[in-house]
DNA sequence: CTTTTTTGTCGGTCATCGGCTTACTTTTTT
DNA sequence: AAAAAAGTAAGCCGATGACCGACAAAAAAG
């Protein structure tokens, strides 16, 4: 066995984490048919999901990332403190661009969507369990294309990469603004707010104007705290 | 597993509408394990289930609100003018106040949420397909206080007064999607949409549509939380 | 079983916005 | 001093937003 805690059956266990009992079972009947995946137990929310962590000290765990209580960010946050090594894979029914970074970020090592048929999620399994990230390809893009243009560490905000101009215009943005209000605000050009905006989107491999406000709308509301500038 | 033939079982035959492939697998799973029940078919958007209905002549159909296309309720209303009879119960992930009355309307027997246990699961299928209506205690009491009141005004969220349809498009603006998109994913013209947004705004009282964007989408962001304005 | 209201569906117009490109000053960096 | 990055802005054109009216079908009211 190449695997790093071995058990008894020698299997590899896993804990859910999500508070739909009938998903819950699905994917517990899913993994427990994977001769080398075994269910070691199910949690619904946050402190249930602590305890069973520690009391029953899975190799993995798959969490969702809406839960009844807390958002699952926080309880990957919170097991990623003590638990550094254990592999955490999110399954979502959100839309990975907006969740799959942060919950990468909060630890967890792998994203993908309730959508996906379930060989997918099987070999999203597999791969985190065997030390790999796994992410959809059109995240796994955005992530490298990112990557790739500066020496950003994955740990790092995109926002960094933008200028103080670029960054208070997003700010203004996810408050709402528009962009003649913001342009008035900064007693600069609609134009040259304009020109901001596009070069925000370039730089946070963000393709349409939407997908910036959801974005940075979501910034304003979550991370501003967290998130910080350079 | 078994070819979905002609079971003269004399089983109830079940139709599963969801677009979640593992939900599928352990609703169907939950489903089969009982002996009078049968899962005879899945499908997961709104023309595979349509064809579904009418290929497989399922004695319920199960049915999400959230499919990848269209919207559930949309579905129910297309199949309700042509097979009445037809029992339809609606499991959806989302907070049932804004929904349920909908589902109801459109022509379902039922609904339930996917945070239900698995039992009550089954027990909202029982009830259904004897005939009866089937809807959490919270929803029951809600419909009936208001019903014996008169009067619908119990401190909604605003979004109560949006139809069906303006319900729709506002979704899909909280999910970040422009206008001409909608437009091709509900079939309808661009100049419609525009028109829904307009009745959205005045109704949320909004004045701007950029107002409007980051409403619908800090709601989609936080689907379960109850909102309030005004 | 009509009448009225609501809902669903579109079209037109005009000002503004979005997306893409180019360009010219200041600061920084090298 | 040369080069790169940051700040500022204009132009073009198709898409969108705001506000208008319209009409058939469905639902509610009478």
């Amino acid at each position: 066995m190449a695997a790093s805690k071995t058990t008894s059956t020698g299997k590899h266990r896993i804990l859910i984490v999500d508070d739909h009992p009938v998903f819950r079972h699905g994917l517990a009947q899913l993994i427990n048919q994977e001769n080398d995946l075994f269910v070691c137990g199910e949690a619904e929310d946050y402190q249930s999901a602590l305890k069973s962590v520690n009391d029953l000290k899975p190799d993995m765990i798959i969490v969702d990332i809406t839960l009844k209580d807390t958002s699952g960010i926080d309880l990957i946050k919170e097991i990623h403190k003590t638990r550094r090594d254990l592999a955490m894979l999110v399954i979502s029914m959100h839309d990975e661009s907006l969740y799959a970074e942060r919950a990468l970020r909060a630890g967890a090592r792998g994203y993908i969507m309730k959508q996906e048929a379930s060989e997918s999620v099987v070999r999203a399994i597999r791969e985190v369990r065997q030390g790999s990230i796994y992410t959809s390809k059109k995240m796994t893009d955005q992530i490298f294309s990112r990557f790739i243009e500066g020496n950003k560490k994955l740990a790092e905000s995109p926002l960094h990469s933008l200028t103080d101009r670029e960054l208070e215009v997003f700010q203004l943005i996810g408050e709402g603004l528009g962009i003649s209000e913001i342009g008035t605000r900064l007693h600069l050009s609609v134009k040259t707010i304009g020109t901001y905006r596009e070069r925000i989107k370039e730089k946070l491999n963000l393709k349409t104007s939407t997908e910036l406000l959801r974005y940075a709308i979501n910034w304003v509301e979550n991370e501003k705290l967290s998130d910080t500038s350079s």
